[in-house]
DNA sequence: GCAATAGTGTCTATGAGACAATATAGC
DNA sequence: GCTATATTGTCTCATAGACACTATTGC
């Protein structure tokens, strides 16, 4: 400690936190899954005022005595609302102003999620009377959300939208072993267009492992495949089409 | 307010925004500028505890009053320190946990901002003995910073780079008016390798309009260009080399 | 055989990398 | 002329898009 000095350390002594006003922190965690031909993501229905009795998305306050940091406390939330215990998990955006909250100036940080329909087993848990899976369409979910969340998802769709371009998170939205078909109709579905499937699966094919099994079905048969280096997700050196800035 | 009720008024004018103990909620700002062949980020010397006399980046609470969200926050130290008052400005990542900052958890929200060496004024103002530009070498500067300002910057210089490779971003460091040379040397510096200039130019040009004049030198003079649509920053379809993930 | 889905062959278009060639200034 | 820097020409290579073609299953 180089810095430190028999006066930093007397002025810590005395140093009050709660000597300005503080806005809240909070953490929201935009949980995808994909399934029924459709992307979902995780609404809770909100136990207590504000908003008591609206759908909105995952979060909480930070829990300073038991979450070391941040992302600690999306995974704690994630986890308790779907159990799943290592989803792809990312940095979304930080939003604070004092109109977000009607309890006054209000920071959240958003994170948003990729996670596979048959890993998540949904409890409502504390602070919420529901929990459930809404369909997303038009960048929208069926009904009103609470707070900025229809903003805030609205947001994290661009931004999901836009990275599918030139990465390989969709693949997070799946079983552990699916058909190169699968995954492109999960491409589509994000996309909300079309993808030659000869381009597809030549880009695709670069992180994907043959697994030796088959999927058996009506018509010939489709071989299966898992995420090649599960670690750090892929980026392609080129958009997929039309840029979208 | 569909949401709203009687028993939600009367929660909220119940409600004590103290009740639950919250960290302190911060903005950092990491300001790049390019001048004598080097890329510079400002530092300001810390005029208070903790850190007194240490070196750091711009960056200071939220004020609650005055600032109606945290982006206000960042542009109000930005313009604070270099007078500087539309600046290319990003938001990079938020920071939160119970060790960055000795008086306790902090959580903060870090942008970065490009601005012209010619546009910067320096002014210390509040809480700062000082303030200069400090030379970026090697992913850091030529002194400690304080809290984890280091680790920050690294970051930043991180996604900088990155994001240098699918964008115009350099042209945000520029002056007015440019060479196309100039602003290949910018590339150069960030990137930290040589970039071909037939390429290059080739692929700058879709984002550059000619101002008509020369710049006089004692070889061939050069085209002067400013940046086209200075609205949003241009993303090209491909990167410019050797993937980064 | 047919229908349906899986998977391949192959041509074109775009744009990056390499690098040689040419242009224009001061001397 | 020579030097230095600016600018262009052009060949190659990687990879996306388009789209026709073949393969394998159930019926």
């Amino acid at each position: 400690m180089s810095h430190s000095s028999k006066s930093e350390s007397e002025f810590l002594k005395k140093y009050d936190v709660s000597q300005f006003e503080r806005p809240s922190s909070s953490v929201d965690v935009v949980i995808f899954s994909y399934f029924n031909e459709n992307l979902h993501v995780l609404t809770i229905k909100r136990a207590e005022h504000p908003f008591q009795g609206s759908w909105s998305l995952v979060g909480g306050y930070v829990d300073l005595k038991n979450d070391r940091n941040i992302e600690e406390t999306a995974r704690r939330k994630l986890e308790e609302k779907t159990g799943v215990k290592s989803p792809y998990l990312e940095q979304l955006i930080t939003i604070g102003n004092a109109d977000r909250d009607p309890r006054g100036w209000s920071i959240t940080t958003v994170y948003f999620a990729l996670v596979s329909f048959e890993d998540a087993v949904l409890k409502a848990g504390y602070g919420a009377t529901d929990v459930q899976w809404s369909k997303v369409t038009q960048n929208k979910v069926g009904h009103p959300l609470a707070f900025d969340h229809s903003q805030i998802l609205k947001l994290c769709l661009e931004r999901f939208r836009n990275k599918v371009l030139y990465t390989s998170l969709p693949g997070h939205l799946m079983p552990k072993e699916f058909t190169i078909g699968e995954l492109q109709d999960v491409y589509e579905t994000i996309l909300g267009k079309l993808v030659d499937h000869k381009a597809f699966r030549r880009r695709i094919l670069g992180i994907l492992e043959e697994t030796g099994k088959e999927k058996e079905g009506p018509t010939r048969p489709a071989k299966l495949y898992r995420l090649k280096n599960l670690k750090k997700p892929h980026f392609f050196m080129r958009n997929m089409e039309g840029n979208s800035s």
